[in-house]
RNA sequence: CGGGGCGUGGCGCAGCUUGGUAGCGCGUCUGAUUUGGGAUCAGAAGGCCGCAGGUUCAAAUCCUGUCGCCCCGACCA
């Protein structure tokens, strides 16, 4: 490809629009532009990194037995009104009407339309498992969009059903799947952990996320060294350990403290350590309001706390309520004399003599005990894990990082079979519903995510497997005949040798041709310059060396091979 | 949705307080001189100042509304 030909729009300056590094990288390399809010076209260089990544990931999902399919974006509402998602999905789903005022989706995702097609066809145990996938945009009305490619409204993505005849079925597609996308993952060269992600919802399932490591990732994963397990922090099991010396129960007091509000005042104040402190925190349970205890220094999960309530709704009362109903507001509120259910986190049921909240404005207990001073309504694990935590499998303590979530499978069971009716008939002839996981990939973020992980102070540094193009042949100066002959000569040679070369043909500085090579992230760059091309040699540069080495140019070709060669080994 | 910020040539910004009809840097085009890490000089093109309404002799600037974009998200009890 002529440099001069290619459409790729480079900025010298960040957009202002863009925060994060790979927002602001693929916008200033010219593999993005934004249309409106996470909606992005992809230009020929994005075009390229992403028809490599689709192509790693259909590789692996044919080995694992997958069939490609193109799926309907948009959607018919009965589907969705069939499922029960039609009103559950809410404001995220983009939502249109046709001529005829019937409703209609733009896909967010493709239970429904599968399950239906499945259904349609497929009745006999015989034609099970089937495996159905596609890779196509994605629609979602996101809340926020952001960082760009991160979370978009339009996203690329791959998704994967499996049908089963069974559970152990399904237990060989999960594993399929978990393989091929530990294969994937490792193939595009990307550091990423599999954590544990939430079964609550549907109950009993297994699911696992796939995250890139980057410290702008959304997620936040604990895990361990010691062993495998990893989870995202929300969904970590918090694990209590035994407690340790018995510490004697002191008498409770009433302590006057005017103005002291938050945990830190109470520290100052008082110095009470935030171990020795609980919070309260008072929720809306649908209709119901409901109190949570965890220690002073820790987080609430509210997607633990609602699995364990069982309810629909969760939010945060106002503090008006709140007043009326306890007698004080927010910063003086305690389980003792609580009117309220109050839920407690598993490691207060272990603290001794804590302090909390008088339910009296300026007022807090200290030496307050649980079982003597107040019953909770359950005792349950519902804080966020944090570092330092002990592993739920083997108690070494666990480390915490950021992640992007690029690949998430998940076992559906018969959840949507049986909403969409999707049966099938066993050797015995008996109709049962089909048993179905999802897998989806990413692809769009998943470039991001490589951006993240893989960038300098110069641009980006594309992984091998997805470089746009593999090797860029700099002319220092374009007017020399000599030079660009050379580089001619060898950028026939590597056509012809299959390497993926841009030739940097453009009556531009060498400046402005090193700096656009290091901005769009190519790994190999050859300059062809006065002093070396005398000696007949060229310069060769990997874009994460400091230094170029010199190369007699009738070698170059195979020293560049040789050069790949060993960097997709890396 | 709530909070904050921002909309001025392709990009980054100034001007707005104190109204007088738009400016800087980069980029683009032409020519010349240059050519190993974002050249120099000379010339040029390009802007309904997000949009709509209002105030005024006069609005980028003041007022009202509206649309769009970006960031943050109870972390405190």
């Amino acid at each position: 490809m002529k440099a001069s030909e290619l459409f790729f729009p480079t900025l010298r300056e960040v957009p202002s629009e863009a925060e994060v590094l790979s927002h602001q990288l693929l916008l200033r390399a010219g593999f993005i532009r934004k249309a409106t809010a996470g909606v992005y076209s992809y230009l020929p260089l994005a075009n390229r990194v992403l028809k490599k990544i689709m192509s790693i990931v259909r590789e692996e999902m044919d080995r694992a037995g997958g069939q490609e399919v193109i799926l309907p974006i948009v959607q018919p509402a009965e589907l969705w009104k069939k499922s029960g998602r039609w009103e559950v999905y809410g404001d995220e789903m983009f939502r249109l009407k046709d001529r005829h005022n019937r409703d209609f989706a733009l896909g967010p995702t493709h239970e429904e339309i599968i399950t239906t097609l499945v259904d349609a066809d497929v009745h006999s145990y015989r034609h099970l498992p089937l495996l159905l996938y596609q890779i196509q945009n994605k629609y979602r009305d996101e809340i926020r969009p952001r960082f760009g490619l991160m979370r978009g409204r339009e996203f690329i993505m791959k998704d994967l059903y499996s049908f089963d005849i069974d559970e152990e079925g399904l237990d060989i597609s999960y594993h399929k799947m978990y393989a091929a996308y530990n294969r994937i993952f490792q193939g595009l060269k990307l550091q990423y952990r599999v954590v544990e992600a939430d079964s609550g919802a549907i109950g009993g399932n297994e699911s696992h996320e796939f995250m890139v490591l980057a410290e702008n990732g959304e997620a936040e994963i604990v895990y361990c060294e010691n062993c495998d397990y990893g989870a995202n922090t929300e969904k970590a099991v918090c694990f209590l350990e035994e407690s340790k010396a018995e510490e004697e129960q002191l008498e409770r007091e009433k302590v006057h403290t005017p103005g002291q509000r938050t945990i830190q005042d109470l520290l100052d104040y008082m110095s009470i350590p935030k171990e020795k402190q609980i919070k309260t925190l008072i929720y809306y349970a649908d209709e119901e309001l409901v109190a949570a205890i965890v220690r002073g220094d820790r987080e609430l999960n509210e997607i633990k706390f609602k699995n364990v309530l069982g309810c629909n709704q969760l939010f945060m009362a106002d503090e008006a309520a709140v007043k009326q109903l306890c007698g004080a507001g927010f910063g003086s509120l305690g389980p003792v004399g609580m009117p309220l259910k109050s839920y407690v986190d598993l490691e207060v049921s272990q603290m001794k003599n804590f302090a909390c909240g008088a339910n009296e404005d300026d007022y807090h207990f200290i030496n307050v005990n649980l079982g003597r001073d107040f019953t909770p309504a359950g005792i349950n694990d519902i804080r966020n894990a944090v570092a330092g935590d002990s592993c739920p499998v083997c108690s070494a303590p666990l480390y915490s990082m950021r992640g992007i979530e690029v690949g998430h499978i998940f076992k559906l069971g018969t959840k949507y079979s049986e909403a969409m009716e999707a049966n099938f008939l066993d050797q015995k002839g008996k109709e049962r519903p089909m048993v179905m996981g999802c897998y989806g990939i990413g692809i769009s973020r998943t470039m991001a995510a490589a951006v993240e992980q893989s960038a300098d102070e110069n641009g980006i540094v594309w992984p091998l497997p997805i470089t746009p193009f593999e090797v860029i042949i700099v002319p220092v100066n374009s007017k020399n005949e000599e030079q660009m002959q050379a580089a001619w000569s060898l950028y026939e040679e590597f056509k012809q040798e299959g390497l993926e070369t841009i030739i940097d043909d453009r009556d531009e500085r060498a400046g402005v041709k090193f700096k656009d090579a290091d901005l769009i992230g190519i790994p190999l760059r050859i300059t062809i310059g006065p002093r070396s091309l005398q000696e007949k040699q060229v310069e060769v540069k990997k874009r994460t060396a400091k230094d170029p080495e010199l190369v007699p140019l009738d070698v170059v070709s195979s020293r560049v091979k040789l050069m790949l060669k060993e960097m997709s080994k890396q």
